[in-house]
Formats: structure tokens, sequence, C-alpha cells
DNA sequence: TTGATATATTCAAATGTTTCGATATATCAG
DNA sequence: CTGATATATCGAAACATTTGAATATATCAA
């Protein structure tokens, strides 16, 4: 994994809401939909929505559209390539 | 590991200067000394010391005064604290 | 089609981060 | 003590991120 893309997914990390929103992706257990977010982050929506976009550009979590709704779910791919970055970082 | 706590850890991984430190802190196994950061990192000498403290105030690095050097080497404690807390986003 | 709901985009204000020159502090060598 | 070297801090400019009001788009329901 580059500089960049450990940068890229690190800064989409360095968010409480963002953290926030993946650990509810955890407790939904992929099925996390967009409007519930409100429901656990106080912020306005195009805020939210803003911060789901780092997350997505970050290939974090990916999104799908059903309807009007959209669904998300984590990238466990994503995930564990950058655990495998850091884990390097300490042999 | 808390929210704030992993903002903070994500929030020093979020720039290419610090992951390059990390980087080469791991060539070095655990014998970067400050000075040697200009070696690989094109700023100025203030930049460098405040992409260090970044690193330091995350307990990302452990610094170690000899005599007018600093001295720094990973504290793998806290990164792997870090990784868990990534890995638990997964179950 | 019309109205309602879900999400995204635009724009600007507020806030935070990065960078470096200047300067401070600390330690060493003579 | 004096001068040199290593690192830290301050202050300000440049730049990036966060936030929300307004608005746009897309889909559904009737």
């Amino acid at each position: 994994m580059d500089v960049r893309k450990v940068e890229r997914i690190s800064k989409a990390l360095s968010d409480p809401s963002r953290i926030t929103i993946l650990k509810q992706l955890r407790e939904k257990e992929d099925c996390l939909y967009c409007h519930e977010i409100s429901d656990f982050i106080d912020l306005a929506q195009p805020s939210i929505s803003h911060h789901v976009k780092q997350l997505a550009d970050a290939d974090l979590i990916i999104a799908g559209k059903e309807g009007r709704n959209v669904k998300y779910r984590l990238n466990k791919t994503v995930l564990d390539e950058y655990v495998n970055f850091l884990n390097t970082l300490k042999s």
C-alpha cells in the first residue's frame, strides 16, 4: 500500500463522527442505512453526507443504492490492507 | 481504545511526511535520530520538529534524549492497540 | 404529474493544519 | 565563558477541513 493511500485512509479515520459511523456499522453488521446515521451523529444532513463521502472515497465503505436509500457496508479488504501496512511498520 | 485516541493516532498517520518517518524508523530498526530525518524529508527544521511532535503526542513514537540528540523508537504497544481497534471493526 | 422523502452538491464561514523565519533553550567542545 | 550544534517554540501566512443553509437530484407514492 502506497503512502498516498495510507494518508487517505488515515485521514478518513481521523474524525470522531467517521469513527462512530464505522463502529455503528459493526454493530449493525453491514445493514447501516444512510438515514440511520442521524440517529447517532448530531450533525446536519449535508455534514453527514460529507463524512460518508470521505469514508467512501478512502474505500473504507462501499455504498449501495436501494431505491431512495443508500446502504453501506464495510470494505474489509481495504481495512485488512491498511492493517497489514501498519503491521509492516513493526518488523 | 476510545474514539479520541483513535482520532489522535489516525491524525498522526494522515500526513505523508509522518508516514515516511515511520517507514524509515522501520528501516533503521529503532535507531532513528532526529537529525537523520532531514536526509529524507525535504522540510525546514521547525516543520520536521512539528511532525515528530505529532507522532510523539499520539504515542506512536517514544523520544529519548542522548546528549544534544534525540533518538526515536516506535511504540509497538500503541500501534498494536490501534490495529486491534481496527480489527474489531470487522467482526 | 405532483408532492414527499432520501441523498448529494454548492458555497461560504469558522476552524484546524502545515510551513517556515525568527528566536529560544539545551548541550557540547574548547 | 564562548561559539557551535541539536532541537523546540512562537507567530504568521498559506492551505485544508468541517459545518450548515440553500439548493439540486433522484425516487417513490398517490
